[in-house]
This record gives structure tokens, C-alpha cells and sequence, in this order.
DNA sequence: GTTCGCAAAAGTGTATACACTTCCATCAGC
DNA sequence: GCTGATGGAAGTGTATACACTTTTGCGAAC
């Protein structure tokens, strides 16, 4: 009966964790490091349900390592706000709530807004074209239902902009948002589908393309609008099922 | 002749951190955060130049604590960008590019704009006066030319109005880049007086009674905009020096 | 007098030990 | 049968130990 999620599945290695993070050509990735991509992904792949109790020894075990390095990996994920540390209590995996979420979008609305109005001025024809590639990417992953991957695209897109900008601040401050977004669509079964986001991408990147600053940052907004409200954010079944269900 | 600063200079406990982070009332902070407070509040207040060797086994002593809680900070700090770690060759207190802080002010620049229009309309008059209190403090610790004071409380303000709106993520988003950008302008000798930046603020504050949200937007833009090109961020001499003196 | 090499010292990276808190199951008392 | 206490199991928090890397100082060779 318990709406708790199973105690810790098995967390596999992430296949490629597209960081922003890892600047140059870091051949050999910290332990800690790659404990806390792993996990990230897991969460963001959904094979880690939020609640979900992150034991260290557990962890240590599975990666082969001493609790020092998954105690170092779980602060980082808790800065990420990804994992929750209560003391003496352990980690579990982020919760977000509802309140969170409408902050963390709107923070996005005011990064990204500024952000594709500066795209559509500075960004070179060369670098259009690579944004057409990543949405080839992105509707590939999109036709063959591959939901991690998928996933990910759907979330670099606004990272890669970002980035083109040439600002490694922006692009490491939304990369944190874009990955905390997706642990608050995982949480609040969002509606919105991959086919309507990839659409309004490829909006978004005509409008570059058009040079046309007002239409792209129109059609960021109401994008970032409408993956917000998608979510099914409605203190209905939450709310009551909360209330009769503490959790301990 | 070295350029290198002086290998670590006492640590004084912080009088008061005005984080954000720490919510609800926090009677015992964790050690951890007491050493990240006190190191941060130090660079902060010019009491930790940067380039200065933290050595964990000396911090350890100085907090009576072991270097395991040392290094949860020290990451911590790295992971604010206030300190830079090089992997078996210890941490230093960050000495931030120009470019990084060209960045740093051009995200600043997007999310406080966006944040002051919404000021504009959304804060109470009670929320005003509660501003104008903290403009009456800026100015006392001008007047009293109180250095460590005045640049928490000017850095506090953009902060303060984040918190106004009720939104909790900005604010610490916020918060790390006021943050940052307090160590840039350490860094890069700022030809900005508190004083000025005082008034600015006190224009803004106004702007926002007005409730003139377009006038607002340009004060803070202005603003933000000074305080970014009175750094001596022409690589003049520090390129020179640089050149000629290449650390280690 | 300068440069190179080597060994000791200092410092970081990871694992482990142990104290202390929380969780949970069992059992006595009602 | 239910409530509440109790002891052990599990888990977290901090310190310490030890391996390995970097730094530094000294002396030999040129």
C-alpha cells in the first residue's frame, strides 16, 4: 500500500553524460564525478523515482568505492538540488515541489528570454545549421521512442544555445535548471508531449534563422509556458494522498 | 618579489552570514557551513586575496576539525566558484579571467532586468519601505566607511529584492553571483565607490515607488553596466605582470 | 656558478574505524 | 489485542590512517 518507491534499483552507468561542466578534454573523469553523473542521469531517465532512499554504503557498493566519494557525490547532487539530505537521515532523491517548480521555470523564462533574443542577433549562420542538426537528433530520438535519449536532446537544446553564446556561466547556470526541470516533469506526469516540444524547437530555430528576435523569444516563452503548464500541478491527488499518507 | 600573496592569513570566525541558503532557523549549522561561511565572508571582505593557498591541513587546525570537513567545504566553495581546485595540488582562492567576469555581469544583467520589472509592480508598499530601511544601513556603512559591512549590504540589496518576490531559487542564484561578483571586483580594483553605487541603488528604490517599472529596468541596467566597466578590466597590466611572471 | 637529479617533506586522495543517531522488531505490561 | 518501552541492526557524521603525488631543498656533476 505504501506510495514509497522500491528502496534503490540498480543504478547503471551513464552512457554519456553530455556535461557542460567538464570543459576540456578530461580523459579521465574523478570517481566522484562519475558517481554523481550516473545518478544524475538515472534521475533524469527515470529509473531513480524521486524519494527514493540513496544509501551511501549501497551506492559505495555498486560503484565499487568507499562512502568518502559517495558522500562528496551526494553533496554535489544536493547543491544540484537533485538529492535531499536531511541530517542523520541519509539522502534521498529530490521531491520537488510545486512551489519550486513555478520558481525554477520562471527563473528560466527570465534567463532564456534574454538568452534567444541575444541568439537572434549573434548567432552565425554556422552555428544555425548545427542547431538543425540537434533537432535532426532530436526528432530521431523522438521517432524511435528512445525516452532517455530523447530526454536529454529535449534538455540540451536549451544548454546548446547557451553555450553558442559563448557564456559558460549561462550555459552552466541553465544546464542546472534544464536538469531540475526534468525531475519536476518526472515528478508532475507532464502532459506535454516530446513531438510537441521538438515542434516548438524547430519554431524557435526558424525564427533565429529569420533573424526574427521578437517571434523567437514569443515562441521561447510560450515553449517554456507550456511545458509548465502542462504539468499536472494541481494540488489534487498529491494533496490528499499527502495528508492521509505521511511520509514517516 | 614574488607576486604570489602571503600563504594564508588567520581565518577570523564570520560575525554574520546573511546567506539565503540556511531557510528556516538554523540554530547549528553543520561545521561544514561554518568554514564555508567564514572562508567566503573572508574573500568577500578582502580578508583572503586571491591566489592564497588554502591548505586543508592548516584550515583544520584553525577550525579544530578534521580536513574531512575541510574538504566538504572546499568543495562546496569550488562549486561556487569562489575557490579553484587542482587535483593533487590543493585549492586557492578562485582569481577569476576577464572573461568570466564579462559573463558573470551579462547573466546578472538578464536576470536582475527581468527581476526589477516584476519588482515594479509586484512589491507592496510595506516591501518598499522595507527596502528604503536597507538603503538607510547602506548608507550608515558608508558614512562610517565600515568596508566589510558596506560591501555585504550593497551586495545584499539585489539579493533583498529577490527574496521580495517570493522566489527562492532566484534568490540563490542571486546570491552566488553577487558573490562572484564581489571577488571579481577584488580582483579587477574596482574605480566604483560605494557611494555611487549607493545612490544608484536609492535611484532605483525610487524608480520602483513610482512604480515605473521601464525606468527601473534601465536604473538597474545602468547600473549593473558601471559597475561591470569600472573594473580595470583592460588586460594591461595584469597581462604584463602575467606574462613575465608565469605562476609556477 | 649554474643545472640537473634525487630524496625528504608537505600535501592531497581514498579507505577505514568508530561514535552516535535513527529505525525497526520484539516483548512486557495493561 | 493494543500501547509503549527496549535492544539491536542499519545508517550517518567525523576522525584518522595510509598510499600516492607534488613540492622543495640539497648536493653532485659540469
Amino acid at each position: 500500500m505504501s506510495r514509497q518507491p522500491p528502496p534503490l534499483q540498480v543504478v547503471r552507468p551513464a552512457p554519456r553524460a553530455s556535461k557542460v561542466r567538464a570543459s576540456a578534454g578530461d580523459t579521465s573523469p574523478s570517481s566522484t564525478q562519475r558517481i554523481v553523473d550516473s545518478i544524475t542521469t538515472a534521475i533524469v531517465e527515470r529509473r531513480l523515482m524521486p524519494g527514493t532512499k540513496l544509501a551511501e554504503q549501497k551506492i559505495a557498493d555498486i560503484f565499487k568505492v568507499s562512502r568518502t566519494l559517495v558522500r562528496q557525490a551526494l553533496n554535489q547532487l544536493s547543491r544540484d538540488k537533485l538529492v535531499t539530505l536531511e541530517p542523520a537521515r541519509g539522502a534521498r532523491v529530490a521531491e520537488p515541489s510545486i512551489d519550486e517548480a513555478r520558481q525554477v521555470f520562471e527563473v528560466r523564462n527570465m534567463l532564456e528570454s534574454a538568452m534567444i533574443r541575444r541568439a537572434a542577433s549573434e548567432l552565425s549562420d554556422a552555428q544555425l545549421a548545427e542547431l538543425r542538426a540537434h533537432l535532426r537528433d532530436e526528432q530521431a530520438a523522438v521517432q524511435r521512442t528512445d525516452v532517455s535519449g530523447r530526454t536529454r536532446l529535449l534538455a540540451d537544446f536549451h544548454v546548446v544555445i547557451a553555450t553558442m553564446l559563448g557564456n559558460q556561466v549561462l550555459a552552466e547556470l541553465l544546464s542546472d535548471l534544464v536538469t531540475r526541470s526534468s525531475l519536476i516533469a518526472l515528478m508532475y506526469q507532464s502532459s506535454h508531449s516530446a513531438e510537441h516540444s521538438f515542434e516548438e524547437h524547430v519554431a524557435i530555430v526558424d525564427a533565429l534563422a529569420r533573424r526574427d528576435a521578437r517571434a523567437a523569444v514569443r515562441l521561447m516563452e510560450e515553449h517554456l509556458h507550456n511545458v509548465e503548464h502542462n504539468l499536472q500541478l494541481d494540488p489534487r491527488v498529491p494533496d490528499l494522498e499527502a495528508a492521509l499518507m505521511p511520509r514517516t
